[in-house]
RNA sequence: GGCCCUAUCGUCUAGCGGCUAGGACGAAGGCUUCUCAAGCCUUAAACCCGGGUUCGAUUCCCGGUAGGGUCACCA
């Protein structure tokens, strides 16, 4: 067959009638992956010969979705605007007998389209994944291939791309498989070589169905928007359906061992250990891998998404600026699956006692269990006096612990610290009080601790 | 329905004839500063069913079953 030298070309050729989704982000990053793994380079192609269906808009949905996620292309060409190399080769096609001009009736009118000539022949080819396959095209007839001579239909068009753009990787979803045979006949007559096919399996709903909107397959811009990591996107994509294990990366076993960074996806790839059946889309460790992705941001990037998902006014009261927010970011890091969780905290009051002192629900919530009133008072008293102590410029996390530890001990940590910890936040749930107090300095941590020692006993 | 592809814990997977079938997510339990989060530890959880081949099948072959894909002047 078709010999396949020199440097690897793969493509990626989404068409612009919808939202990028997952799926398709998928083929796009494998195709990504394997033309960087090997040195080579992947075309983006833009797929709009239906020009019924294809939106600019979904184009520009596209491109940006490219752009965001990092994968990076040699070119980009439509086939809206190849009409001439789509002409030139159907002519030959129609020259060798290959093809033929056909007048029919559609929908009560003539019209005129090119049909191929299909000797009806068994087509056997290999793919990578899934070894040969192989397909009876008689019953697909003289299919039609073009509306006119520089008006392609799909299979013609991606055939002629492909040959002339000399694409040596065909990487794409498991639902082409049925495609290539027509395709393959088409290459045949045209004298164009067949390139490695690589059909990789679909990315699945949780019922097992072919991933789709109605399935919450959002557009990629939606987990933008909500949020996600480019690269965690990208890493949890590349676990379906395809692992680095059995290449005995150093360090990656166990826990933390399904994270990786695009280049490290680069350099882990490799067409073995594709899997060869779908696999069903799982939030739930996307979370996870968006989690960990955020725990390994730079400081400042995070603090930049931070800024950009959370609304100012709930941040930047003149009274702290921006320092607090810088303050809090460690504990904010710890507690998000991904950024927009931080509206979700914001709503949940779990946000508000950072930048403004709380309001005790009632005394009782500021004691421990069954613990005195009077012992409470006692012990937020305490408190304050040892926290006096600690130097202003030395009031850490560590030095209020080691400061108050003794103490609590003594008397009973949850009677000591729950108090300490609900006066600090004004809440059931929150950060240990050690963090808090932090985060607030000195003097305000001892006035906050004041003002529940004045609703204690007033 | 025809054709094609696929089949290991709930999910993503490792395994490439001999293993106590490994890991991760999730779940459950525990530990770590009172709560929460994070972290750490532990536990439960799988080879679709039959036939072969073989000294020996999760692994190779065949059949069944199940799931999926595809059957346009869409891509």
């Amino acid at each position: 067959m078709a010999t396949v030298s020199g440097k690897m070309i793969t493509r990626y050729a989404p068409s612009p009638t919808g939202g990028l989704h997952v799926g398709s982000v998928r083929t796009a990053l494998f195709n990504y992956l394997a033309a960087k793994k090997y040195g080579g380079e992947m075309i983006l192609r833009i797929e709009d010969t239906d020009r019924e269906r294809s939106k600019k808009e979904y184009e520009k949905d596209i491109l940006e979705a490219m752009e965001w996620l990092g994968l990076s292309y040699s070119s980009m060409y439509r086939q809206s605007e190849r009409g001439s190399v789509y002409e030139k080769h159907v002519q030959k096609l129609l020259d060798t007998g290959s093809a033929y001009e056909s007048t029919e009736d559609k929908d009560g009118k003539q019209s005129t389209v090119i049909r191929f000539k299909n000797a009806g022949k068994r087509v056997t080819f290999a793919d990578l994944l899934r070894g040969d396959i192989s397909f009876d095209t008689t019953e697909l007839g003289d299919f039609v291939i073009a509306r006119a001579k520089n008006d392609p239909l799909y299979h013609l068009a991606v055939v002629i791309d492909d040959f002339e753009s000399g694409v040596t990787h065909v990487i794409r979803g498991e639902d082409h498989i049925s495609n290539t045979p027509r395709q393959i006949l088409i290459q045949e007559a045209l004298g164009a070589p067949r390139p490695i096919y690589v059909h990789i399996p679909l990315v699945l709903a949780p019922d097992r169905s072919k991933l789709s909107k109605r399935h919450g397959a959002m557009p990629v811009g939606e987990y933008k928007a909500l949020g996600y990591l480019p690269e965690a996107l990208l890493n949890f994509l590349a676990l379906l359906g395809w692992s680095p294990q059995g290449l005995s990366l150093p360090g990656r076993e166990g826990k933390g061992g399904d994270i990786f960074t695009l280049k490290e996806l680069t350099e882990a790839f490799s067409f073995d250990h594709l899997q060869k059946s779908g696999a069903v889309f799982d939030i739930e460790k996307l979370n996870w891998i968006n989690g960990e992705h955020i725990r390994r941001m730079e400081d400042a990037a995070f603090m930049e998404k931070v800024r950009e998902f959370l609304p100012k006014e709930a941040t930047q009261l003149p009274q702290y600026g921006a320092e607090r927010l810088e303050k809090i970011a460690p504990i904010l890091r710890e507690r998000i699956a991904k950024f927009s969780d931080l509206e979700l905290l914001r709503k949940g009051g779990e946000l508000a006692y950072f930048f403004e002192a709380p309001e005790y629900v009632s005394k009782k919530a500021l004691i421990w269990k069954n613990e005195a009133e009077e012992n409470t008072i006692q012990h937020i008293t305490h408190i304050v006096k040892l926290l006096t102590e600690i130097p202003d410029e030395s009031f850490t996390q560590e030095t209020v612990k080691g400061g108050i530890w003794d103490y609590a001990t003594e008397k009973g940590r949850g009677a000591v610290l729950w108090p300490m910890r609900y006066a600090l936040s004004g809440l059931d749930k929150s950060p240990d009080p050690f963090a808090l107090a932090e985060v607030f300095g000195k003097d305000e941590t001892i006035q906050r601790l004041t003002t529940a020692l004045k609703t204690l006993q007033s």
